[in-house]
DNA sequence: ACTCATGATGTACGTTGTACACGAGGCCGT
DNA sequence: ACGGCCTCGTGTACAACGTACATCATGAGT
């Protein structure tokens, strides 16, 4: 429906995809505070709010309502003012996001690729909707350009050719996406049932799994779900995995320097 | 809005989560074909429109409305006999999907998740909606189990504990569906501005690259940008990544057999 | 004081999932 | 043969969504 580029809105919404170069706003001349929102309305303030709104929801999604109610607007229609789209909305909230990435330089490929890795997963464990906008959607903000631009730079000692220098990245950032991803989905699917502990999770399923016990099929399945440990936290940490990746990827070359 | 659990249907629509146990649905008893839409409703008739249909969707997602056209039915209304809610047909497809997902048996835990890892990575590429809902749904379904089931027996030598089995599984799996999404989303990009070739991508993106280039942020990125070769397939190819995982999870225990 | 741009409002439309009442048509027991 | 019932597709309806459009209040500049 709404196309991959955002329109700018009618008036002064700028374009939402290109404050990369050309940047955010003109704000508002008048400085006057508005009486009516306590605050006035601006690009910033929707996105923070924006932010808070989805972190609060177990699922991460808002609805543009949701989000004038919060702004003390009455009207949705208010907000296209400023961002043109939903979609360019999420633009904006993945870029500020990007920015708590961080990629360490100046300490070699690996130094930089975990710490990308590490501050990614802490991002998205706040922001878990962050996640799926970044399945969703391109990159392109300033924040997410100036990460890639730090990876690439620590990568460029290996030589490695174009393709292989951004399987590199993405390597690492699909493992940070899809963990995130997964944790949203959990969140999701715990909310759903109203906040459900472990142990009541298992205990709302117990007549399925004694069903599937009783049917005699999946009899490794059945000693598995009747284990009480399998909610300890696994060997397969992110952090593990991580390291796993990072091994991998410093084969592809004469394995160098790195560490 | 709809719990995970879907109800049952009005009347005989089954419940769908527990298909596991209590197989699928009592066929309609009279065998006469209805003369309206060639063939009479069945659930299983309108799984496999829903898979047609998402398959044809380049974003994967399908409406009730449109699902019931293409069954020759007038009322999006007649599907709800048969499925419950469209997150219990959700469920349908996905495990129709997992039952394409096959273990070897018998040759070690290695190339038990290696085929598993394969042949789901060849059933994400033929149904890429598969890995949306591989994340958002609980994978409860019979084929599902079954996968479950062979990979448990197949870890089961290994002597981890239940969250390191589950883990190792989970570990592959991740890879499979992250990776899926990435290629789902690709395509939904594409489709949204027309399907676009690689050559047509780059020149699309030419002015906006442009415009980073000249701004001479990010000098290494537009270093990237530049060069042709970004789009040859990366040597952290789907099977390589899958192997690096397999590295590690190796790593896990005393390193027994395996291969 | 008049004009005008700025920014919030209200109304409205198309699309979604799905609840509900209805009715056609074949099957059954008598 | 016939009346009742059970099965199953239909039509209508509603709430929630993103957002297009016209309108109106308000403060700034002349």
């Amino acid at each position: 429906m709404t196309p991959d580029p955002p329109r700018d809105g009618p008036g002064p919404a700028p374009a939402v995809r290109f404050d990369a170069v050309r940047p955010p706003a003109s704000q508002p001349t008048h400085v006057a505070p508005h009486n009516r929102p306590a605050e006035p309305l601006s690009r910033a303030r929707i996105v923070a709010a924006a932010m808070d709104l989805a972190d609060a929801e177990p699922h991460g999604e808002i609805t543009m309502r949701a989000l004038a109610g919060r702004l003390g607007v009455r009207s949705p229609m208010a907000l296209y003012r400023y961002v043109g789209s939903k979609d360019g909305l999420a633009d904006l909230m993945m870029d500020e996001v990007f920015g708590l990435v961080t990629v360490r330089r100046g300490e070699g490929w690996r130094v930089a690729l975990r710490s990308m890795g590490r501050t990614g997963w802490e991002a998205v464990q706040r922001h878990p909707w962050f996640a799926r906008l970044a399945f969703a959607r391109p990159p392109l903000g300033p924040n997410a350009l100036a990460m890639y631009d730090a990876a690439f730079a620590e990568l460029e000692p290996l030589g490695l050719d174009a393709a292989a220098t951004a399987g590199s990245v993405n390597t690492v950032l699909g493992h940070v996406f899809g963990s995130g991803l997964a944790l949203l989905e959990e969140n999701a699917m715990r909310a759903r049932h109203g906040v459900l502990s472990d142990e009541q999770l298992t205990e709302m399923a117990a007549p399925f799994h004694a069903a599937i016990a009783e049917s005699g099929r999946y009899p490794h399945f059945s000693r598995w779900v009747a284990d009480p440990a399998r909610h300890d936290p696994p060997p397969q940490s992110f952090e593990q995995i991580l390291e796993w990746l990072l091994d991998g990827l410093a084969t592809l070359d004469g394995a160098r320097t790195g560490r």
